[in-house]
RNA sequence: CGGGGUAUAGCGCAGUUGGUAGCGUGCCACGUUCGGGACGUGGAGGUCGGGCGUUCGAGUCGCCCUACCCCGACCA
């Protein structure tokens, strides 16, 4: 097999770049820090927002549009959310370009400067509070399920494609309700959803938790995150879902009046993901030899690779694979069936390898002779020859079986790298030595968390949710803790 | 924004003391091939990132831009 990739244990990093554009998933454009997602890599992008969508509907929610620019001072009006914004905003000032005096291209028209500037949306809390304060008077006007589906900016100082990009494509789902359960529910809700998503069909098993203060969303009072580790060991938040109280409310004074007749403030909430899920989905599987695609998501399950010689062998398999098109499609299936005759088989087969079909079934004239085809699964690399007349059994099987098996390889590697630390030596020893996931004990303070991170890069990914309580002292101060808190180095 | 690096064919790279640009791959044509990225023959493809300067002559030397990459501070 030929080797086309740098290997993960030669520079993870760049096997992850090189992965990222000879599958043709994406490319740096010409605009610094932002990307082209091509055709294959939105392919994924489509069956992800598919499926999530569909999980929102079947929560309750539904779709809706808000604009891309947010004037100035909107974003003025909730503090945290500001600080913790500002500083990677893009800014549209003036709305006309002129020709140069000189003849030589254009400028920006310094008459046609905007009376109020607009921010291109980082997220859309502010606009969107801003516009529910028009929809909301009564308790009856409540609750609002609303997801939009939409770019963002943030003007980030280094990108890297999918995982941090100054523009990203996501979904922000943005609620309102009557009381402060309510809003607790839904956000507890969506994470779940969120985890359900990462597991059932990114195949990838995440730790669902709440942020600590200090790595909370701006703006909110609580912040649940997914946490999943990729095969270097490093954590990559992958969802997160916000309770935001009623700061919005209180920031863009929307208030309804509650069945016994008082004045109240909504309360809210907001979650969302974004297509970073696709670097975190090339991070969990894929392999030296390309992607590793769970059969979910994948836009093609199975590609099947006629093999011949001359026309009359080309007719014939171009019948037999077209046939075996329909039957696979038929069973719910998505199949490609690359009867091209530009390209070898053997190319077909490495080039399909690389982007991570999880079935190739090759079928040549041995097999129409024989009754069988050759079937290689993506996953263990494993090839085998089936009897032809059962294969859409085998292959729908085999679908939920690689499936099944990629969690399973996941979670394997997940608890093999997740370790307990009682001191600090032990603490800095795995960060440092091992990588992966540490539990230890924390005393709860913002400084502490600082001077971890500092010292080491580790950051406390979450508090996961039903943390078992356990007196034991913080492995940096000493000081009483009473659970653990996860640990990692993180994307 | 600091520190380091790179810029030459679509992509990856070489280019010696300064003498007018080459290799691999990909691309096109034809033939032989076709069960793991085939082979042969022929062919196309370049304002050497931009500007200014030194020189008879600059991909090569000097200065100034610009873009990108890597390492840090910030982050989904």
């Amino acid at each position: 097999m030929g080797k086309f990739l740098t290997t993960r244990e030669e520079n993870y990093s760049q096997w992850y770049n090189e992965l990222v554009l000879k599958a043709d998933l994406a490319e740096n454009s010409a605009v610094r820090g932002c990307m082209v997602i091509k055709p294959y890599g939105y392919a994924i992008w489509e069956k992800m927002r598919d499926a999530l969508d569909a999980m929102f509907k079947d929560t309750g929610h539904v779709n809706a549009y808000f604009p891309l620019f947010i004037p100035k001072s909107f974003f003025s009006k909730e503090a945290d959310h500001v600080e913790g914004f500002a500083k990677e905003c893009a800014v549209v000032t003036h709305y006309r370009l002129r020709n140069k005096a000189d003849g030589k291209g254009i400028e920006v028209d310094p008459d046609a400067k905007l009376e109020e500037e607009l921010i291109v949306r980082p997220t859309s809390e502010t606009i969107i509070w801003n516009t529910y304060k028009n929809w909301i008077q009564s308790y009856r006007d409540l609750p609002i399920l609303i997801n939009q589906w939409a770019n963002v900016v943030r003007w980030e100082m280094r990108t890297r494609l999918f995982l941090r990009t100054a523009e990203f494509l996501w979904q922000e789902g943005h609620t309102a309700h009557a009381t402060q359960q309510e809003a607790i529910d839904e956000t507890v809700q969506m994470i779940n959803v969120y985890a359900e998503f990462a597991e059932k069909f990114m195949a990838m098993p995440v730790i669902k938790g709440h942020k600590t203060e200090n790595e909370r969303f701006a703006g909110a009072l609580d912040t649940y995150t997914i946490e999943a580790m990729m095969q270097d060991g490093k954590a990559l938040q992958s969802g997160t879902s916000h309770f935001l109280g009623q700061n919005f409310a209180k920031a863009f004074d929307v208030k309804f009046t509650s069945k016994e007749g008082n004045l109240e403030y909504v309360w809210a909430s907001s979650w969302g993901v974004s297509t970073r899920l696709i670097g975190a989905l090339i991070m969990a599987h894929s392999d030296d030899n390309g992607l590793v695609l769970p059969p979910k998501l994948a836009p093609h399950q199975v590609v099947i690779v006629p093999i011949y010689k001359g026309n009359d062998q080309y007719d014939l398999m171009r019948e037999a694979g077209n046939k075996l098109k329909t039957e696979l499609k038929n069973a719910g299936i998505s199949v490609l069936f690359d009867d091209r005759d530009t390209h070898k088989p053997g190319w077909k087969f490495a080039e399909y390898e690389l982007k991570g079909f999880p079935i190739r079934l090759a079928l040549g004239a041995r097999d129409l002779e024989n009754g069988t085809i050759e079937l290689a699964r993506r996953d263990t690399l494993e090839k085998k020859t089936y009897p032809m007349d059962n294969i859409v059994r085998v292959v729908k099987d085999l679908l939920d079986e690689i499936q099944n098996n990629i969690y399973q390889k996941a979670l394997n590697f997940r608890n093999q790298k997740t370790y307990h630390a009682d001191t600090w030596e032990e603490f800095v020893d795995i960060i440092e030595n091992k990588g992966g996931f540490v539990y230890a004990h924390w005393d709860g303070t913002n400084e502490t968390e600082d001077l971890i991170k500092e010292k080491t890069k580790a950051t406390i990914r979450c508090i996961p949710v039903d943390n078992p309580i356990e007196d034991g002292k913080c492995i940096l101060s000493g000081k009483p803790s009473k659970q653990r808190v996860l640990f990692a180095r993180a994307y």
